[in-house]
RNA sequence: GCCGGGAUGGGGUAGCGGUGUAUCCUUGGGGACUGUGGAUCCCCGGACCCGGGUUCAAAUCCCGGUCCCGGCCCCA
């Protein structure tokens, strides 16, 4: 039997339908907050990803040459794609609040909340600057974890290119991509490459220490200080998760340039559940046209092993009708109830076997069904359905007009 | 790309050079049961990841690959 590809999964029913119920839950939220959903190709050209560092990206793209000979890639990530639909439509009206839940896919290493294909939500507004969309934002983020049961777990992480380089100034470092490197990297690298990273930049322990604790902000005076305060002050005055300065949340992408955040379990056993931050010049590299924005992403991965520890990764409870068939009148009675039912809105499923009417039943039960219909001559002759309640084992025989009212408010 | 640990029916496992048909549990299918339950009993199906090597003999030892779990790099 062939396998599966590395890093890739299957997803059967039980798993299935608690994803699906996230993904609306996740996608439902974005559009009570205004936002639209977008989509696109699966495939992009490399090109696109060009703006990234050279032939280093490609290791981690999932690229090969199609067959005219393009180089192109399953796409690793939705912002580029985005940046592309919004240059290339002038006459889209601002701002633009879009959503999308789609698949992508990177070409690395799978372990812990990450694979090779994965799901991943993208919200972002675009065309406006303002501080306004920023918190607007972070609220849609704050909202889907509160609405995914998370909202007392999980902790927002602020910081910002723009004051980190007010700090970097301030302090008269000279060695600013050292210092990125550094507070990245600060909880997993150890005492002594740290050292050596900090002789390098050649900050003082103390003035570290400030930049690390946070404490820096208490005795500096820059407007984008002033920005991410305000930002965190509208962010609490609406009210969903934890909100805190981490002058150690960098992210990797070049393309960020002011406001960048993660959203953490609150022991950050895990990585980043959610990451995101403001591009102001992406757009305005592809067709000249200023177009500031500000999003985030959030894969399925991370978010999955935290409802798992956390025992919030379970099926809600769903009503479901299973028709047992007695015999052959039972049979063709079947056809016409279960359409009845089905036009009224209840889900329904009906025995496709040959099974004694004992096995059918043993059947709804095991598939944890929590009515099974029982018709037969009797019910036919009678025009009437008879309803087990395969929890509490009664049984009622009705109207098929009252037995949709009862299913339906039960 | 690199490092560590793994892989035996669908799931969980025992066996760790030779011992009869590879163990046990579970799951799945059928029957006992011609209109009523997950019980019970009976029957059936189903596995040594792949390829080399060592050996009289390999599920077992060695090498390579694949996949899984985790870590590094990187993180979109």
């Amino acid at each position: 039997m062939p396998e599966k590809l590395r890093g890739f999964r299957d997803f059967y029913p039980e798993d299935q339908e608690i994803r699906r119920e996230i993904f609306e839950t996740m996608m439902e939220e974005c559009r009570r907050f205004g936002f639209r959903e977008v989509d696109g190709p699966s495939i992009e050209s490399v090109d696109l990803y060009a703006h990234k560092s050279g032939e280093e990206i490609m290791g981690q793209m999932f690229n090969f040459i199609d067959k005219g000979g393009r180089e192109v890639t399953l796409v690793p990530e939705f912002t580029p794609t985005l940046a592309r639909m919004v240059a290339s439509r002038k006459d889209l009206i601002k701002p633009l609040k879009w959503y999308t839940l789609a698949k992508f896919w990177r070409y690395e290493e799978p372990q812990s909340g990450r694979f090779r294909e994965f799901y991943q939500l993208n919200a972002d507004i675009l065309g406006s600057d303002s501080l306004h969309a920023d918190v607007e934002v972070l609220n849609l983020a704050g909202s889907i974890m509160k609405g995914l049961g998370l909202g007392n777990k999980v902790k927002l992480k602020m910081s910002s290119r723009t004051l980190l380089d007010d700090i970097i100034k301030y302090l008269n470092i000279e060695k600013k991509d050292s210092l990125y490197y550094l507070l990245d990297r600060w909880i997993k690298i150890s005492d002594k490459e740290k050292d050596s990273l900090i002789s390098e930049i050649g900050i003082s322990k103390e003035n570290l220490e400030l930049i690390v604790t946070g404490k820096i902000i208490e005795e500096l005076k820059s407007p984008n200080l002033d920005r991410l305060i305000k930002i965190m002050d509208e962010f609490n005055e609406y009210g969903t998760i934890k909100i805190e300065i981490d002058l150690k949340i960098v992210r990797g992408l070049a393309y960020y340039t002011s406001t960048v955040f993660e959203i953490w379990d609150l022991d950050e056993k895990m990585r980043a559940i959610m990451g995101g931050g403001r591009y102001d010049n992406i757009i305005s590299q592809m067709n000249g046209d200023y177009t500031p924005a500000v999003g985030f992403g959030m894969g399925d991965a991370v978010v999955e092993n935290l409802l798992k520890r956390e025992g919030l990764w379970y099926e809600k409870e769903k009503k479901r009708v299973f028709i047992s068939i007695a015999d052959d009148k039972g049979r063709k009675y079947s056809y016409y109830v279960s359409k009845k039912l089905r036009e009224s809105g209840i889900m329904v499923d009906l025995n496709v076997t040959e099974r004694n009417l004992g096995k059918q039943i043993e059947y709804a039960a095991k598939m944890g069904f929590k009515y099974s219909i029982i018709l037969g001559e009797r019910e036919f002759t009678n025009k009437i359905i008879s309803i087990r309640d395969l929890i509490t084992g009664e049984q009622f025989s009705m109207n098929l007009e009252d037995a949709i009212i009862k299913l339906k408010n039960s």
